[in-house]
DNA sequence: CAAGGAGATCAGACATACCTAAAGAAGTCT
DNA sequence: AGACTTCTTTAGGTATGTCTGATCTCCTTG
């Protein structure tokens, strides 16, 4: 009788649905094949799933027209967002985890821990604001801080800027990015931002210089200083 | 084609049937229905399971004679002992949590960490050699050292001895022998161990008495001083 | 505006894991 | 031995989440 209002916890597949919604439709709505991409995941069961999260009212979706969240779809996606933030924040300053492992141990995690281990995590690690990427930690009441950054690919030419997110889940990206220095807090000249390809070059503080793809010039954030 | 080697991850509920397999059976054989109740699952679901234990090659079965552990089952049982229990001293040392709520998280968790993770904790640890209830937690090679206390109910009236283990996953239970103070360390002095019924009765060192149901008795295990 | 093709949905299966109800096996008591 | 009771298994269903292959839709392009 009390279905309503029961809410249950949501699963793990739900879960990762709900994040990769919320990561590849920002405003606007996820189509059935970014999802399919984002998730590995056939396109077939996307579409099941996207029927399902709107009968649980997770998603707004309309077939062949895409999906979006719902106010407590969000909710629920940044909660674990949260999660994974923490989880790989301790992963790195408790356990001494390698850079490149922190993604998929935490994307593991972040469905087995309650809210209260969260909260005394939380704790436990004073409160951070930015996971070990320099991505921000949504607060615990589903805030999240509005981006200050922006892509190194939309970048000014001569501009010295901060590295502030190097946001990547591939690990062979992650060590290449870190081998290279290109980490969080890093200060780097903006040499040059090619209209053509988006390749972008920069000099950094050692006066190294290193030339980076237009996909990952576009998943890393800076701040003009 | 690698069927045989690859060995897949076994899931969750495989892995709490395992468990229940080795609390249960001990050296013997565990019955569908003894499982059943530990599981708090329908008979006929562990009828199906065990013979899928036994496909698996996790568990010897023969239907109508119970089951028990192969020489595999045996070993991811321990790995999952190992990880609640290395997880539970995690929770109360490093996250504060109380006594009676670490089972429930660690009976989740214990499916979600990898072995890398679980190995780290360990360092991270000191590696302790027993969990917050006294309990031994199994070594990496899947050693366990062997119990050498004696439940309290076959205790000898008139002996002093110490507490060594209060094994119980029931918070109520576990809230009340913290508040009685009969915890891992506790110091005792067997009053009367009454044939009949199983009651046992106990003196603190504060001189305060306690008398213990038979059941309870059984799960608080001591060493003779 | 009529094809084509990319993208999406549908239909049918499979795997896991649970439940209930009915039927079968084992051991106990007279 | 026969009857009972208790334990177990079987049979048939539900729920979740996945895949493949067939079909359908929509938009772009000629
Ligand atoms: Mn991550
Ligand atoms: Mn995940
Ligand atoms: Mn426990
Ligand atoms: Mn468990």
């Amino acid at each position: 009788m009390s279905d309503l209002l029961a809410h249950k916890p949501i699963s793990a597949s739900v879960g990762d649905y709900l994040k990769a919604i919320w990561n590849v439709a920002g405003s606007g709505s996820a189509s059935t094949n970014e999802l399919s991409e984002h998730l590995s995941v056939a396109p077939g069961s996307v579409t099941r799933m996207l029927g399902r999260l709107r009968e649980m009212g997770l998603a707004d979706y309309e077939p062949y027209h895409g999906a979006s969240l719902t106010e407590r779809g969000r909710r629920e996606a940044l909660r674990l967002v949260r999660r994974h933030r923490l989880i790989e924040t301790f992963l790195l300053e408790h356990l001494g985890y390698p850079l490149t492992d922190l993604h998929e141990e935490a994307e593991r995690l972040e469905h087995a821990v309650s809210d209260g281990f969260t909260e005394r995590l939380a704790d436990f690690l004073g409160h951070p604001g930015r996971d070990p990427h320099g991505d921000p930690i949504p607060a615990a009441d589903g805030t999240l801080t509005p981006e200050d950054s922006l892509p190194l690919s939309e970048a000014e030419a001569g501009r010295r800027v901060r590295v502030s997110r190097v946001s990547h889940e591939e690990p062979a990206t992650l060590a290449y990015l870190a081998e290279n220095g290109l980490i969080p807090g890093r200060l780097l000249k903006v040499e040059e931002v090619r209209a053509l390809d988006g390749v972008v070059t920069v000099e950094d503080e050692y006066g190294t210089c290193h030339t980076l793809g237009g996909a990952l010039a576009r998943s890393i954030l800076v701040r003009n200083l």
